[in-house]
DNA sequence: AAAGTGCATACAAACGATTGCACTCGGAGG
DNA sequence: CCTCCGAGTGCAATCGTTTGTATGCACTTT
């Protein structure tokens, strides 16, 4: 690889005139400018981006932190990140934590040693300490999709809790009555406030909470698969089911065929997310559709910013952006 | 952010004594180790990466190529990637070409820029010189998924060819005369294999070729739905249809269903990839699946051999390893 | 007692870029 | 004729590491 001295000796200039011919500056005379193009493109020149780094400070790389890359939504998240982040000459590093703390602070160890100007969270926990120390030292960072409102983080998501509520209205106004609701995992606040949403719909129109038709997450596998099963064998059947997302919706769309009733003439399923794969089953999803790609990509404007008044010493106030959702109704609803 | 001169002050000793402790060198005294290991770790130090990898020359880092992160087989392989790399201390920049030859060239420009210590791509096509020129260069790459077995590269992927042909085989075994099949992007080897293969398993049971059973891609959203429903309407409906990937073969299940047919009853479906979806389809999809994430895996460990091989200044064979596929059969079939 | 040995440590030169400062040089103004 | 100016360029320091070589010192060896 030849190095700009190489560029130098073969334009018969020095390295700094080099820099500054290459990068555009003023105080190069057209003459010496174009030899020194020519120079470089002759020798296959491009600029050691690791030394550039070193001497400015700066890496124009951002980290990408994922629970999982094979969770549906986060390839979407993604590719809004990546898209914006080309745009604006940013290189992504992708990590993937698979939901493994250990996994978790060997990245963030490494980020802090200079590896990146900054870092998009989707792996956010309440118990993340390591994450708001390192907010604390000043390192930017931007949360995506899983946040807490409460404690200053800058962030990109979407109100779980109104789209949850909505979405259950939906269900409630179309006339079921008995409708039983999929959790996820506990520790996330976005299952959470989508729980709060789904008994502040049943509270809106008057119906009572009932802790029979509420299926906890227990992770295992056909966990879920037998807990619908048994819902809908026994006692009266619930007229429809919330899934807290549509991975949970399509288990139990199979689990409530498999005992022999049809959705949606028996049984509506609302789903959330709009995985692209909602849309193909049969029948296909009704379920509240999340912009998980302009979310990336938002975050990834929101990064910069946080990381340009980083570097001009101006102060950056962190606020909450909340995008839109939509109740996508499709044929699993009645 | 403290550096190594800091921490050398705190301890009473020289930078360089720092860094020779700090890596487990000899040469330094135990006593001086440990006063080291304090002060470092008084200062929340961790040594700086860049400036590491401009001096050392190696960044520990590796670049993935992908053609499209939301394509369903890539975050498996990137899966496999990502949990060998982690294994080996080694970072992983994801760089995401949504098939544009623009965009890979980008990439590749920075990649050569000193930015990674190798490459694995995804993304290769008959077109792809400026891969080819970039290996020449000594630069090191590993191929999966996608490679053209004639140029001496070195590659991780399957024989699509054999797997195919195998999984038609079983079809008409079954008792399947006239088994139509939907093609892939003509330009990639993966899918023209496997329509070799298809032909191959006709030939093999001396059925005909019929020019006629064979859906084009035309890449179009909706055109492979209106071409599957027109060949079932129209004529003789062929008795199954060999989809050369598992979205063709989702796509085809709605297209035959929504003319009044039944699968499997009057056409089976066979896809190829197994992708997690096709287990979740009703009915569940029968298909070829490939190990991508061991593939993944693989292609890491590779890659790696060639990083050492070319630091220590040995040579360094390149070979295709092709891994075994399985045909998985599942209710998409009678 | 002089020389040799080996260990622990420090010094300084890289790695490849950027950039403040100093220098040169031709022309304009006093 | 001297000074001043500004444009164009070069020198050298710097970013934070690693590492070859030199140094100092306490011992042993002859």
């Amino acid at each position: 690889m030849n190095n700009i001295k190489d560029v130098a000796r073969l334009a018969g200039v020095s390295a700094s005139t080099v820099s500054r011919a290459l990068s555009d500056k003023a105080c190069v005379s057209d003459e010496t400018r174009e030899r020194i193009r020519q120079a470089a493109a002759e020798l296959n020149y491009s600029p050691n981006v690791i030394a550039k780094s070193l001497k400015m400070g700066r890496t124009n790389t951002i980290a990408l932190l994922l629970p999982s890359i094979r969770n549906h939504i986060f390839p979407e998240i993604a590719s809004g990140v990546e898209d914006e982040a080309r745009r604006c000459g940013v290189t992504v590093i992708l990590c993937n934590t698979d939901e493994d703390e250990r996994i978790e602070k060997e990245y963030l160890a490494k980020l802090r040693a200079q590896w990146v100007d900054g870092v998009i969270v989707s792996t956010m926990k309440p118990g993340s300490d390591h994450i708001r120390k390192l907010r604390d030292e000043g390192f930017p960072i931007v949360l995506t999709s899983r946040y807490y409102g409460d404690d200053g983080f800058d962030a990109v998501a979407v109100d779980n809790f109104g789209a949850a509520r909505g979405a259950v209205d939906y269900l409630i106004k179309r006339g079921h009555k008995r409708i039983a609701v999929a959790l996820g995992s506990g520790e996330l606040n976005i299952y959470k406030d989508r729980f709060r949403g789904y008994r502040q719909a049943l509270t809106d129109n008057g119906l009572a909470f009932d802790e029979a038709l509420v299926l906890h997450d227990s992770g295992a596998a056909d966990d879920l698969y037998f807990k619908v099963q048994t819902l809908f064998s026994f006692g009266p059947a619930p007229d429809a089911l919330f899934a807290t997302n549509d991975p949970k919706a399509i288990i139990a769309l199979r689990a409530i065929r498999d005992v022999g009733l049809r959705v949606p003439q028996d049984v509506s399923v609302l789903g959330f997310d709009n995985i692209e794969l909602s849309a193909m089953l049969e029948p296909p999803l009704t379920t509240v559709s999340q912009p998980f790609y302009q979310m990336g990509a938002l975050a990834m404007k929101k990064l910069l910013c946080q990381i340009e008044a980083k570097e001009a010493g101006k102060p950056y106030r962190p606020r909450v952006n909340l995008m839109d959702t939509e109740l996508i109704i499709r044929k699993s609803t009645r």
